[in-house]
DNA sequence: TTCCGCATCGTCCGAAAGGTGTATTCCGGC
DNA sequence: GCCGGAATACACCTTTCGGACGATGCGGAA
């Protein structure tokens, strides 16, 4: 039934704009019907040009997040797919993407024909993953030893920060000794034993996002 | 005397590579003589080709860093000029490849023009830096109290691994006290007051790396 | 229903980290 | 030749953190 795949591209750098436009060339079903810089005008592209994929890039610049405007455009009405292509395979960008309602998760670094496949998975409705990231997926269901609750992310996000327990404790509106209490439990999930160990490990795994 | 500019591009991502190919088209000065996906075989085809201008990412990959690769090529003998091109526009990125000798540094998100211009003045040796690097630098001797000493910026990256003050003395060979004076200096220039602090502003700042 | 994970709160104590003050050596700039 | 910054080192004191206990309520899964 699908003549050709009507493509959006939403990316903040010309330079990868240029490389897929150039990946994209010489597949006759592919058909790149727009481009954006930002999270905005991607989800303003989306709703006007009703592609059948959108290829987005996670780093948008000063913006909004990719995974964010990934969410906005897969909650619209025209039901685009979204593919996400980002240079980082992070756990944190992996399920931010994936639970915002991405097709598909694919790396830069991958050829083109894993590209083109992957766009053609996504434009009828299927998963994407890339290798890597599958695999990663697949480990963690396999190890959920490191799997922090959403309370103990929290906690960590502020020591992250720098904040100290009692700054940590006002904040989240907790007695002092709670939050110890989060942090004994993070630092046997993470297998540390201080809070800057911890926020190390957290920023390697992706458990939370640096800057 | 310059008829055409000879390029080898160093890049580890297929789209990115693509891109850049693409933006150098249409250019007759310019010749892409050769293209890398890591650091050793940028360094390797550096040698080979004896280009006139490399482009290179710094981000490279599980491999050796950019401004190590950097470093092998602009002392080698064929003196080929090395121009930055990444995403990244951290402190310490920057001063990490003007350190190893690059020419210049242009992030990913500038224009073609920009892109073609900075080739043109890196083949005659001129340095180029992108406006938002160029003001960095300014920024930063027009505010030195934000510099740390290599020294100081050695034990804060053992910081941000999550060492201990103890383990940092022993693996830099000093007495547990010298840490902690160093780490008095740093949170006076950073105006913190803890090491978590101390670690988020630096990372924040771009002073240290994450992961 | 029972059990387990999550979230919450508490105490006690030793160890680690931070704050302050002082000192020596070396090196480069004025 | 002197001054200042960097790097090294120490003593003393206070605060914070981490470890080792325990305890409660709640919700979902076995």
């Amino acid at each position: 039934m699908s003549t050709t795949i009507r493509i959006l591209l939403v990316d903040d750098h010309p330079v990868v704009r240029s490389g897929i436009r150039a990946m994209l060339l010489g597949q006759p079903d592919f058909e790149l019907v727009g481009e954006a810089a930002d999270g905005e005008e991607g989800v303003a592209e989306a709703a006007r040009l009703r592609p059948d994929v959108v290829l987005m890039d996670l780093r948008l610049g000063p913006g909004i997040h990719g995974s964010e405007a990934t969410r906005r455009i897969v909650t619209g009405d025209g039901t685009p797919r979204v593919l996400v292509l980002t240079t980082f395979d992070t756990d944190a960008d992996i399920l931010a993407a994936i639970e915002a309602g991405a097709t598909g998760y694919l790396l830069k670094d991958a050829p083109s024909e894993e590209l083109h496949a992957a766009i053609r998975s996504a434009a009828t409705g299927a998963s994407a993953l890339a290798p890597s990231v599958a695999s990663r997926l697949l480990g963690r269901v396999r190890a959920p030893e490191g799997t922090l609750s959403p309370r103990e992310l929290e906690v960590l996000g502020h020591v992250a920060e720098g904040l100290s327990n009692r700054q940590i404790s006002k904040r989240m509106f907790l007695s002092e000794t709670t939050v110890k209490t989060h942090l004994v439990h993070i630092y046997a999930k993470l297998g540390v034993d201080s809070r800057t160990a911890a926020v190390a490990v957290a920023t390697r795994r992706g458990l939370i996002r640096p800057s």
